[in-house]
DNA sequence: AAGTCTAATGGACTAAGGTCCAATATCTTT
DNA sequence: AAAGATATTGGACCTTAGTCCATTAGACTT
């Protein structure tokens, strides 16, 4: 299911974990650049398709619990497999509600770890699935003027043109000129389409009083 | 934000835990009901508003976590708060990647089980309320005859009635029929508040070739 | 000042949707 | 056998929606 070009990151500070990491993951099949602290990750590692980041908690300079934070604040952070000496139950916990995908102890069972990495890639895949449509959608609306965008609104309420013109004050034949023009842009031909499109983003429909 | 009809259920084979934690969770202005195993719990446990399950780990019969899955397998389970004297990380890893708020070590900081508490009810009042509008609109589609339920995807796919008929090889008319029986059923008067409804099952609108 | 974009408008026409009315064939249940 | 539910159809009629055509006015850019 996951892609050709699935990449693991790896951030460890001790050279010989990156190196027995290295090896392992390639055993799996999967390419891997390895990275000695969270700066250099953050400065040059880029990710074109699924990706996820195997990061050891205990570094010098920026942890990996705070690589996680900043990641989190990022609007494509990756899916983060944690390992580490001495980390304990808080830790793990705190790690995995804020959506790690494992947290595993040294030293761990390869199978694990190649597990969470596989479970990882795949969640990343899925995540940058709906990312590419939402923004395939977002360049679609930032095509419409402020007054198309709004007469979208009314439409995906389910209004009728008669019901918009009079909302804005405008005729219903010049709602019909936007209605189109919207139709068209968005790259649908039925209102059921737009609507679902919609769904997708977070564009709320008109409250409407009867 | 969450209801009044909240309610806390403790599950620990320790009378005095049961007690303390009745007396805290008591003192942030809750109801607790408490049990000693895990059976008693699943024998007598009523659920009509948002509630949570405070969860000893280690118990004698079932055990937490075994507890835990037998309720994942129920559509009703409530969010649960895990707390234990001889936890390990792959447990609580586990134990939160299966949806537990939280994971905590005896003895714990009050405030954080208070916290989990807290956090768990608003959870379940949330897939609450998710819950009760998919059942009100699965109730609506119960009442959908076979063809009625049929007409109903091919008008959310965004298909014209002339199409429907032609793919069903029925006449136009038979199709407008059915079509008004849907949103009068469903209690919608226009497409697009339709496709939402629709949109929150599991639907799947037609696939048509052009 | 010329050019471009956006919003709004008009008429005329076609297509599609919705709503009255009512009828019939089949199948299951009582 | 009678009753009820389901699926289907018909005509007439009105309302909406979509599509050609082309025009005007204001705002912003160059």
């Amino acid at each position: 299911m996951t892609a050709e070009n699935s990449i693991v990151f790896v951030v460890d500070d001790d050279p010989s974990v990156r190196k027995s990491l290295e090896r392992l993951i390639k055993s799996a099949g999967l390419d891997v650049v390895t990275f000695a602290t969270a700066h250099e990750f953050l400065d040059r590692h880029s990710h074109k398709g699924p990706s996820c980041l195997v990061l050891d908690v205990k570094m010098p300079g920026l942890n990996g619990l705070e690589l996680q934070e900043k990641l989190l604040l990022d609007k494509y952070a990756m899916p983060i497999i944690f390992i580490t000496g001495h980390g304990d139950i808080p830790m793990s916990v705190k790690a995995i509600k804020k959506g790690a995908i494992d947290f595993l102890s040294k030293p761990f069972d390869e199978k694990d770890l190649l597990d969470a990495v596989r479970e990882a890639l795949e969640r990343d895949s899925k995540a940058r699935a709906v990312r590419d449509e939402r923004e395939h959608i977002h360049r679609r609306l930032e095509s419409l003027t402020p007054r198309e965008y709004e007469i979208l609104t009314y439409v995906i309420t389910g209004m009728l043109n008669k019901q918009i013109a009079y909302a804005l004050n405008i005729s219903e034949k010049t709602v019909k000129v936007h209605r189109a023009r919207v139709m068209d842009k968005m790259g649908v031909d039925s209102v059921a389409e737009l609507v679902r499109l919609t769904e997708k983003m977070d564009i709320k429909p008109v409250e409407v009083p009867l």
